[in-house]
DNA sequence: GTACTCCTGCATTGTCGCAATGTAAGGGCG
DNA sequence: CGCCCTTACATTGCGACAATGCAGGAGTAC
């Protein structure tokens, strides 16, 4: 994810350095997060420096390593205060990896679908649980506590799909196994050529839609 | 996201080259996902291809120009049933760019929220709009209609969000404007050394919690 | 021949994580 | 005191993958 909006969005409390925005980000954000790597940051900060929304000041410091400073220009706050007031428009479909599980699992027959939903019901139970518990500890800040609320709703509604996804591709993963999807060996050999027998799409026919 | 692993599911069906799997994909997995990049699926084929789950096989075509085939192997296709019936663990946490912009706009002050939510708002009602035209189209693929439905509730799970974020957020949004969030200028100059006046985080203080 | 589609590859940018480096403060120990 | 070890602080570099875009060959249709 764009993480330099993010920390434009920290500076703007006043200058900092690279080590104390991590502190100040986990802080902020919470931790339903996940950890902040500092090699990215520290990417993300030299980017920022590059296209002029922030600059470095190098500080000596005689207790403790050097640092470098980091504080929003001019050009930085304005910047930040159009992507933060301007709303987020999905740029690339809605993209999930269980929606690819979902299609691979479904191809691969109905007991694979099976499998991949029951073990994907637990993962999502284990995630609210999870979530429940650190809302627990961190739901003080108004912030973290609503963030929280927002993944246990996401996972809430993927668990609804998963509950209902094997009612609903039946159809398509029975289907999948008459059509030799499971029908294994074929491993090394099988020279050139493109075996035309039992191909589902024979051309194809590239459809393009209007998007984009 | 890992495309890697869909590839290999289309190519269960039988052997493809990559111009067509573009198209199996996007008949498979619907218009909800967005157009798959074509020059993406050719790094995804090559590293299919160096880490041994399929092979590429040249054919020469007279009618057009010539064409590459890939198959898969039997190690790819072990690793599709693998891939295919584990369940999708969140490996990095809820990260979604909404919350960025909350934390941005919220440190911004209350109308700069206010702007952020009602836009966000409009953005997410047109998106429900454009699913539900999407899902009229395309709704006889129950698999279609399935990832259709689920990025619906994603989408309402993030209007409720938002609906509930200015209220929530109120507070510390008040306090951003009082801490010097807002008060401008200081943009060029200011020497060295960080003015150690108004900082909300004086050393900051990083508190490593036990996770991760 | 030129316009177009099919098909592939390369270059570039951004995201993300790990590992390595360097400085300095603090503690134990003969 | 001089030595070693650990921990905290702070930064940098490397490498893999994701994603987009552009260039271009090769054939077809006019």
């Amino acid at each position: 994810m764009p993480l330099h909006h993010a920390v434009m969005a920290l500076l703007a409390d006043g200058p900092s350095h690279g080590y104390e925005l991590k502190g100040r980000f986990e802080e902020a954000i919470g931790p339903q997060w996940g950890g902040l790597n500092i090699g990215h940051l520290y990417q993300v900060l030299d980017r920022l420096v590059r296209d002029g929304h922030v600059t470095r000041v190098h500080v000596a410091q005689s207790d403790r390593p050097d640092k470098n400073a980091y504080q929003l220009t001019g050009q930085g706050r304005q910047e930040l205060r159009e992507w933060a007031t301007s709303p987020w428009v999905r740029t690339s479909g809605f993209r999930d990896e269980l929606f690819l599980k979902l299609l691979g699992a479904a191809r691969l027959g109905p007991e694979a679908l099976a499998e991949l939903v029951a073990a994907q019901r637990e993962t999502y139970l284990a995630d609210i649980g999870a979530l429940t518990r650190l809302r627990r500890e961190r739901g003080q800040e108004p912030l973290v506590a609503l963030l929280i609320d927002a993944a246990v709703a996401h996972t809430k509604a993927d668990l609804a799909t998963v509950d209902s996804a094997e009612a609903r591709l039946a159809d398509v993963a029975h289907a999948a196994v008459m059509t030799g999807a499971e029908c294994g060996s074929m491993d090394g050999m099988e020279p050139p050529g493109i075996p035309p027998g039992r191909r589902r799409f024979p051309p194809v026919e590239v459809r393009r839609q209007s998007r984009e």
